[in-house]
DNA sequence: CGCATTTAGTATCTATACTTACTATATTGA
DNA sequence: TCAATATAGTAAGTATAGATACTAAATGCG
């Protein structure tokens, strides 16, 4: 990337540090920035074309045949203006179908089509193994305790799976 | 916030968990997402308006007066097309100005206003507080070890950014 | 039943975030 | 020296991401 190879005067010439550059907030900014790219890269170079949110919206589809949006992003914590958007493009590559809900005349009840299945299917593996590669400066055993903060500092919601017979929306 | 507290009928079916929920991008992504809607609280709470980037970018600028924008953005890990916008909207709110460099005609030199200055004192103390609120699901020890293992993922925080190919700098 | 509230979804606006392409300038190396 | 290359910055295009406001439909409550 650009930005990681930058040789500029100032960079050589090694700019001061910030107050920045310790915080939470611009580590996790940094982190989401780095998973991204490695997610894009390596989609890429399966020859897929596939956003790291679009994988998320497929999967939680696939899963979920027949949701409506709204469930599906609150399934993946998405807000509702967003999640509209994304099914937006991947109804325009043919990947999902949206039918109107007969249960709820508000609601359009999204699935996948063939072609989404067909895609999840391949890449489903590509991204299962670069998951590793997202903390590439992590031994495994750091990465499992760095995910398991991760998702004890993230609630609930993420921290019981299928498993489960819970309902974590329950109120 | 909405996404969470989803009341849809799909979602009060117990809707099946994903793959992606396990994945270290997506724990990743969710913590970015919920760290920036703290950081957006908290400065909102304080009668400011400066979004984290421009935050880091303030940060960054005041910490190096006089660089250029490729150096800005090394520091902190933006796309050069990225921290153009971002000084554009720092510009037009008056917090940063910019002057053609001496040294290189194709630079263009940031350097703080009064008005920059002092937002950024303003701002400070806001941001070093609520950066215990990002992982508020953590205690002290773990929220210690958390940022520990993401600053090993990410590489020394220096400067010199992590890059497992090439080293850019040493010429 | 009727009305207030909630919810599903869209539209619009702002702000990242990155890609490709382009201009202008600087640097390098044969 | 001069041509190849690299860099600074902008522009245009795509894709999140969320706030706000709006329509339409469902739900809750008296």
């Amino acid at each position: 990337m650009y930005i990681l190879f930058s040789g500029s005067y100032f960079a050589a010439m090694s700019l001061k540090h910030t107050h920045v550059q310790h915080m939470a907030g611009h580590l996790i900014r940094r982190l989401h920035q780095s998973s991204t790219q490695v997610f894009a890269a390596r989609i890429k170079a399966a020859g897929l074309d596939l956003t790291p949110v679009q994988f998320a919206a497929l999967d939680a589809i696939h899963a979920n045949p027949g949701a409506d949006q709204a469930g599906i992003a609150a399934l993946i914590a998405y807000d509702k203006a967003t999640i509209g958007g994304v099914i937006d493009r991947l109804e325009a590559k043919g990947l999902v179908a949206r039918t109107p809900s007969k249960r709820d005349r508000r609601a359009r009840e999204v699935r996948l089509t063939e072609a989404g299945e067909s895609l999840l299917t391949q890449a489903m593996p590509v991204v299962s193994k670069l998951q590793d590669d997202i903390l590439p400066g992590l031994s495994p055993e750091e990465r499992t305790q760095f995910l398991d903060l991760a998702r004890k500092a993230l609630g609930p919601v993420d921290t019981h799976h299928k498993s489960s017979a819970r309902d974590p929306f329950c109120r």
